[in-house]
DNA sequence: ATAAATGCAAAGCATTTGCAACCAT
DNA sequence: ATGGTTGCAAATGCTTTGCATTTAT
């Protein structure tokens, strides 16, 4: 991607990488897209899906989130929605809350910046993990 | 740390760590927290300072920010608040904006998960990197 | 006395980057 | 032909960890 013009040729590369982040919707980490795509395309590198990401996130066709792990998750659905956070397991999952655009102006009137986007998220546990956590509790018993 | 107890014990590093934490509204970098516990005890290790951001957090005596950098920032208010990131310059302010607890109660009962925090970030630009941006604009013209 | 905590250095690991070859425009 | 893109591998940089030693309880 040119830096100025922000200009990007297309690529199979690209392509690929777009169809399977949107093909899901577990909020994959780099390398299992890599994983994924490799099955399209055995020659790709690591380095190229990193770059795309990057790119596709610059583009506005991805969201990257982080939540505290040590790792980006991506995400193929760009418009902005608020997410849950499996502490225990770390799996993000969508929710279907609507959005609060309202805060963002709120936001900027009150500390005098300009605002482009917020981030909401929920930590806890799953369903599945709050059920393994209780067979423990049993086990202990 | 007794990862079964939770039994620590009470160290000078933490204590000045904690001290340096609260001591600043910067959100610091690890790294920061370094340097500076360093000018009063020269001989600290960095590894030091990781292990007790981390012990402090589980402690609930500090939150661990990531948003968005490959590097995590640490808060020395524990109190859930909501922060503002300048895109620019990676500055994190604190907002003064009411918590909106009763949201985790509605998700835990749409979602079907146990709850237990939640994270709002707004994203843009802060004043200073604004009037920056105008500046460059001008001198373009 | 016990085991948590430290300093040091090495290791870990997700991500980035330099470079020559490649390929979309 | 131009310059964005790729594959490869090395490098980067934040963070974690093993270990012998120190220190709080």
């Amino acid at each position: 991607m040119n830096k100025k013009t922000g200009f990007v040729r297309k690529t199979k590369q690209r392509e690929v990488i777009l169809n399977v982040l949107r093909s899901t919707k577990t909020h994959p980490t780099a390398d299992w897209v890599y994983q994924e795509v490799r099955k399209h395309m055995p020659n790709v590198s690591l380095g190229t899906i990193y770059r795309n990401l990057k790119t596709l996130t610059e583009m506005g066709e991805a969201l990257e989130l982080s939540y505290g792990s040590t790792y980006s998750r991506f995400d193929g659905n760009a418009k902005n929605h608020y997410h849950f956070v499996c502490q225990e397991c770390g799996e993000v999952v969508d929710l279907d809350i609507p959005l609060m655009a309202q805060l963002e102006a709120s936001v900027a009137d009150a500390a005098d910046v300009k605002v482009t986007d917020h981030r909401l998220e929920f930590y806890g546990q799953c369903e599945h993990c709050l059920s393994i956590g209780d067979m423990q509790q049993n086990q202990a018993n």
